[in-house]
RNA sequence: GGGGGAUUAGCUCAGCUGGCUAGAGCGCUUCCAUGGCAUGGAAGAGGUCAUCGGUUCGAAUCCGUUAUUCUCCA
């Protein structure tokens, strides 16, 4: 019996216990950063715990604490160990995870963090220490490093020696990146296996073997060393502890499960979807893994929607559309769900995590409206592509029915629609499945099996060869150099002073090269810098930096991780040395308005609309502003009005700024400030205060002294961006002004046309009638004058041969008219035979008509007689058996036109 | 950032290689039928075929621009 059983702890329990453990030993705890990531341009999403604190080993800020805690919300949806389309068909790898970790910065090393390790597993897990087992690392000849022994000598105090493996560079040395921190690591692998299992095969064998029983719980990284561009390693001064502890994993070992997806975490989920499937987990592959799927999947997407980021078709958004998409599918093939049902696991998600990570329970309702909508829009996405298969289903079994067509053959068609069907020998080709899922986003694996339930085959290598040339294609297009840093002089910190000043004098720090779609630019990082980077919403700033000699221009500035970065098309001749840096101060003032002018935006949308008002998105530039919110219906006109009046009432009272610097994050949250979710804040932040009874925010923006700057405030549109998300750009000062004195000039000039009248839009109104009244009159005008031609016509009729002939020359007004005469003359005449040779504002034009019954006869071929008189007039034609026309240059070529048809007709 | 598709009546969409007087279903209007309702019958209104430009004798259809939107890849 496997020695679990006799322990239960339910997970959050579990997830206390560490906390509370490293609290004991003197660590911070602090909450889990967004899973959604901004200002890092290798990353879309943290995928691991250590994410949030990479400034600190980078050297790039300090942080407060020397020892820190904590659990964090992890996504990883591609790398070589986990691919999205692998999560869910075994029972071990997710989407998103939750990480325990505890770390040290410059504080404690190997000694403390593999005591503890231990203490933790074995002392407060209860893990039985003969089923674990250590790794150290085992040296590298390549980077001349012994194996670590500190760490080995440190483990044989609890460990048997033959529970203690060596690893190599690739499992046991972790490093962040091409160059940068990095160091040796020991891993804690657990053998969950049962007791007669482990009598078969030991289960240091199976240690980093992909056994699904015999997993990595914890990793401990040992910081000591910094890898530089040229691949060398220098010992850091400062060494630190960084270790990630699978939460889900450890969840199982504590719980004794055999599987991620059977402890508490997921259960509540699966069991309330095979209840509403009607099925039971475990008794079905292909039902289990799709139940699997989907309580994998919600938890991911959800989590990042209440970090802020929302389902899109760019970025880390068609990430999250591809997982929520990926769960409906298998949700819709094998459990049956054809209505939207995903978006009802969000509440019990929120409840079951609401005292960790809140920010979902918060915003319960706005979440499950997003999964619902984007839910519903795939839905009708797979209706219209599984139409279209039909569609070319139906094709490829004509083609296939032209060559074998037995009685057998259609039987076996007819049949195919119930079920399992024969083989049918047809191919859907590999382009037109490729076709289905790039252009309407139908997923292969429902192509494939519609296909085989009516027994067609797809052509697989087909659609993955298409698929390769589609990547390689955006790769292609995609391709950006990164050169590395260089250092000018000593690698210092940098400063940001562009709150107070507009110049500097400053020092370029270090430089680097990009390279993107054959451009060459440059980056520069400067020891002090008046360069507002572009974050929360508001664009970087431009400018120059001059030295003595020459001017370079800044074209943008923005931000990686914490580092302000400069970008320009030219390096400077001479990199050292002082340069007077200065901001484009009109760009900088105009995005100041729109910035300050947005917080009193969303101060007033709150008082109007309500309290659910949050901030979902932000754009700030010297243009214009545009703001996103949580609200679920369009603003009336009177809403968005009162919201313009209560803005404009604030910029009219002049209310100053106070900006307050440092605050502890606790301090300004008492202030009334609003924490956005999905934000990263520091422990010290910025408030930005425009009447402390109306507008408070955490905000590192730049603004205006008083609101009065801002002069005017209009909004310019009120939109939808997705479900339960609306939009609202607005203009300031200058920009107000120019729209509104813009919108007053076409009036102006549209009243003028109308030489003033007393209403303008009622005058138009009428004018509108008016002219669609004319158009009928005109219609029945044209109509008559056509009925005057045709008579004309039938008077001028010969019987001849049999039929009704006529040959005619005429003008008329358009090729319409034309038409719609021959086509009278047809409805009255079964045997006519027409040519017209007409005059169309000086064009030249022949009509040939056949009448219906002679038409049958297969005498005459309009199409074929239009085509020789058109050589009479320069011109080429034709049509249909019946109807034909045929325009051409010379005009006085309709003479012999109507000769030559007399010639034809014979 | 790079591909592909779509835009036709109030809505959902047909309209294949340029020439069938631009269609269907639902909805709408009017009239008729029934005790009422579900509904049935008849007649009718409603379209700059997204936009601008080009090719052509002729463009909803082919080519390019712009806009909007869907979708895939990075």
């Amino acid at each position: 019996m496997p020695f679990e059983r006799k322990i239960k702890m339910d997970s959050a329990t579990i997830r206390r216990k560490f906390l509370g453990f490293f609290e004991s030993k003197g660590h911070q705890i602090v909450p889990s950063a967004p899973l959604v990531l901004k200002n890092d341009p290798s990353l879309l999403f943290t995928n691991s715990g250590m994410v949030q604190f990479k400034d600190y080993f980078l050297g790039n800020s300090v942080s407060k604490y020397k020892r820190i805690a904590d659990t964090q919300k992890c996504l990883r949806v591609s790398g070589k160990h986990n691919d999205l389309e692998d999560v869910g068909l075994d029972t071990y790898h997710h989407t998103m995870f939750e990480m325990l970790g505890n770390w040290s910065f410059g504080d404690y090393f190997k000694k403390e963090a593999i005591e503890w390790a231990w203490e933790l597993l074995t002392e407060v897990y209860k893990l039985p220490k003969d089923k674990l087992y250590v790794t150290v690392f085992g040296g590298d000849k390549g980077d001349n490093l012994p194996v670590d022994e500190e760490a080995q000598d440190l483990w044989r105090r609890f460990v048997l020696e033959d529970h203690i493996l060596h690893g190599n560079k690739k499992d046991n040395f972790w490093e962040m990146g091409e160059a940068g921190p990095c160091g040796p690591c020991s891993e804690i692998h657990i053998d969950l296996r049962s007791d007669d299992e482990i009598k078969k095969k030991l289960g240091r064998e199976l240690v980093n073997n992909d056994h699904p029983q015999v997993v990595e719980i914890w990793n401990l990284v040992f910081i000591q060393f910094n890898r530089l561009a040229s691949g060398v390693l220098e010992p850091l001064p400062d060494k630190h502890v960084d270790t990630g502890m699978g939460f889900e994993r450890l969840c199982m070992a504590i719980q004794g499960k055999t599987s991620n997806y059977d402890t508490d975490v997921f259960r509540p989920l699966m069991d309330f979807i095979a209840l509403h499937a009607n099925v039971k987990y475990g008794t079905d592959t292909k039902t289990d893994i799709a139940i699997r799927v989907m309580a994998d999947h919600i938890r991911a997407v959800s989590f990042a929607i209440a970090d802020g980021q929302l389902p899109s078709n760019t970025g880390a958004g068609y990430v999250i559309r591809r997982i929520l998409r990926r769960a409906v599918r298998y949700g819709f093939s094998y459990l049956n769900f054809k209505e939207p049902f995903i978006y009802r696991l969000v509440s019990l998600l929120a409840l079951q995590l609401r005292d960790v990570f809140p920010e979902l329970h918060k915003q319960l309702d706005y979440v499950t409206n997003v999964v619902h909508e984007e839910e519903k829009s795939f839905l009708r996405t797979l209706e219209k592509g599984i139409r279209r298969l039909d569609d070319f289903i139906t094709e490829q079994y004509e083609e296939f029915l032209h060559e074998v067509i037995t009685p057998n053959v259609l039987k076996e068609i007819n049949q195919s629609g119930t079920g399992k069907a024969e083989p049918l020998n047809i191919t859907l080709p590999g382009k037109i499945a490729f076709e289905l899922y790039d252009t309407f986003g139908f997923p292969f694996d429902l192509t494939s099996l519609i296909a085989r339930e009516k027994g067609i085959d797809v052509d697989e290598k087909g659609f993955a060869a298409e698929m390769e040339k589609q990547k390689s294609r955006s790769k292609a297009a995609a391709v950006k150099e990164t050169g590395d840093w260089i250092l000018v002089g000593d690698d210092g910190k940098s400063e940001f002073i562009g709150y107070d000043h507009l110049t500097a004098t400053s020092r370029i720090l270090k430089f680097r090269k990009v390279k993107q779609k054959n451009k060459e630019m440059f980056q520069l990082v400067l020891d002090k810098t008046p360069f507002y980077a572009e974050s929360g919403g508001q664009v970087g700033d431009t400018g120059f930096i001059e030295s003595a000699n020459e001017k370079i221009w800044v074209i943008d500035t923005k931000k990686e991780n914490d580092l302000i970065i400069h970008w320009t098309e030219t390096l400077p001749d001479k990199l050292e040395g002082e340069f007077f840096a200065s901001v484009n101060e009109s760009k900088r003032r105009l995005s100041m308005n729109n910035h300050s002018a947005t917080h009193l935006l969303h101060a007033a949308l709150r008082h109007v609309l309500g309290k659910h008002v949050e901030q979902k998105g932000s754009l700030v530039n010297e243009k214009i502003l545009r703001f996103d919110f949580s609200h679920f219906a369009p603003m009336t006109d009177e809403e968005i009005a009162k919201v313009e009046t209560i803005v404009n009432e604030k910029v009219r009272e002049n209310i100053p700024l106070d900006e307050k610097r440092n605050v502890p994050i606790e301090k300004a949250k008492a202030l009334g400030a609003m924490a956005l979710f999905g934000e990263k804040y520091g422990e010290f932040v910025r408030v930005i205060t425009f009447d402390p009874k109306f507008s408070v925010e955490l905000c590192g923006g730049t603004h205006i002294k008083a609101t009065g700057s801002i002069g005017m405030f209009k909004i310019v549109s009120e939109s939808s961006v997705a479900a339960g998300v609306r939009r609202i750009e607005a203009v300031t000062a200058e920009g107000a002004e120019d729209f509104v004195n813009g919108s007053l000039a076409v009036l102006d000039e549209l009243k003028t046309l109308m030489k003033n009248p007393k209403d303008p839009s009622a005058f138009l109104q009428g004018l509108l009638e008016e002219k669609h009244s004319l158009e009928k009159k005109l219609e029945v005008f044209n109509q008559q004058l056509a009925n005057q031609i045709k008579e004309d016509l039938v008077r001028k009729a010969i019987k001849s041969n049999g039929h009704t002939l006529i040959l005619e020359k005429l003008s008329v007004p358009s090729a319409d008219a034309l038409k719609n005469i021959a086509y009278g003359l047809r409805n009255q005449f079964d045997d006519l035979l027409m040519v017209l040779a007409a005059d169309i504002d000086s064009k030249p034009q022949v009509a040939v008509m056949i009448g219906e019954k002679l038409e049958a006869t297969k005498k005459f071929h309009a199409g074929n007689m239009v085509k020789e008189l058109a050589k009479e007039i320069d011109g080429g034609g034709g049509g249909q058996p019946f109807f034909a026309t045929a325009g051409g240059k010379k005009l006085e070529g309709l003479d012999a036109v109507l000769v030559r048809a007399k010639e034809l007709i014979g």
